[in-house]
DNA sequence: CTTGTTTTTGACCATTTGGTAAATACACGA
DNA sequence: TCGTGTATTTACCAAATGGTCAAAAACAAG
């Protein structure tokens, strides 16, 4: 009863699912996982709490559940990059992606950004099964375009680092930017800032190595 | 008996409210203020709940507190940067002293990340009435040396944002980084990645404006 | 309509947690 | 040494919160 274990989810089942998780993510994101509690997500879905709780095993399973949906949404940009593209035009695009997503899944950057800052607790199975084998195989493939003299040379894994925290940035601290821009529309300007900054920073030849 | 409003504060009171907010900084950083509870902080701090409620008024103020404290520390690298120095080694200065802080206090940075993904509750005045101001002035001495030609033209907002989002996320997405690098020591390589990626940006001619 | 199954609810429970009150131990100057 | 204000502890409390359970309601199939 409790467990569908291989039936097929009914209709109302799989709404109810989605609804469930869907303010799960608002809720986790906005307060982080101990901060969130059942009533909230509950209220959130229109659920009662004993009804969420026929749906999911516990507050830890919904969690649990909502990251790993994240996981493959946020790892899809890295993954769309092409070892055969342009490889300038590759990681251009892979930072308007990145910086895209931040302004249209601000709560999916900022759930993951909490799990992060929390020591990744339930995250770090996936960061080791998922996101590494990804991380090294790009590192490795930008690696090769650098040593094909396409791009400056730069250590990858860095490079990878900072459009990371760039473009998230812009999700993760925008109670910060709000106040600092004070409503001014960031993205756009965002946008062209980080075109040239990695531009400037990767186009071949231009490289000033540090003494 | 409670407030000690302006009598001076006795030896023991001044150790012990060090001993609650370096155990409140341990404990917030790790797990926000939600999670964080007020036994952890008082074992932490090697004291009893009552106790360290008779030397502050709630969890409430041991956070806002904290916070303030921090942001002192915080704000100081912008603050240091001086408009009469030279305007690339100045900002290069500027990268490496954010770096620096990552790495040697990665609890303040973590807790203020903490503050800001949570939509900076109790922080808000803060950021107005400290953060904005110098971040306004840093903005105009940046855009004068770029008007002067010291400086490549970008956006000096957006280049403040992406020296924060890319030192701190060093400190702030540790957990995520110590799985892909794992254990090689960050600090240096990083250092030598930034300050190429600025100076390339920063450095005068070289700016290819997009098209 | 009847019956068996799924979904939903209302009433509860145990634990955690921020906080309090009163009693006790302690420091220290007169 | 004594007394007074300071510091600390012991024993609590009330609210919040994750979770349970049995029964009611809704629903689907014959």
């Amino acid at each position: 009863m409790a467990e569908q274990i291989q039936k097929k989810p009914s209709r109302i089942q799989q709404r109810n699912r989605r609804k469930i998780l869907d303010a799960a993510l608002d809720v986790f994101s906005a307060h982080g996982f101990r901060g969130a509690t059942l009533d909230q997500i509950a209220e959130q879905a229109g659920l009662s709490k004993p009804n969420i709780l026929y749906y999911f095993d516990g507050k830890e399973e919904i969690h649990v559940t909502v990251l790993s949906q994240l996981m493959e949404t946020w790892l899809d940009p890295l993954a769309g990059l092409d070892p055969k593209g342009d490889p300038l035009t590759e990681i251009l695009t892979y930072v308007q992606r990145k910086l895209e997503m931040s302004r249209d899944l601000p709560r999916e950057s900022r759930l993951f950004a909490n799990e992060i800052l929390q020591g990744a607790p339930r995250m770090d199975p996936h960061l080791r099964a998922d996101l590494k084998p990804l991380f090294d195989a790009r590192c490795a493939v930008i690696q090769a375009w650098m040593d094909a003299g396409k791009l400056a040379q730069v250590d990858p894994r860095h490079l990878i680092f900072s459009i990371w925290a760039t473009t998230q940035h812009y999700a993760d601290f925008q109670a910060q930017i709000d106040v600092l821009l004070e409503g001014q529309e960031p993205t756009d300007t965002a946008a062209q800032f980080l075109q040239t900054m990695f531009r400037n920073l990767l186009t071949p030849g231009q490289n000033s190595t540090p003494a």
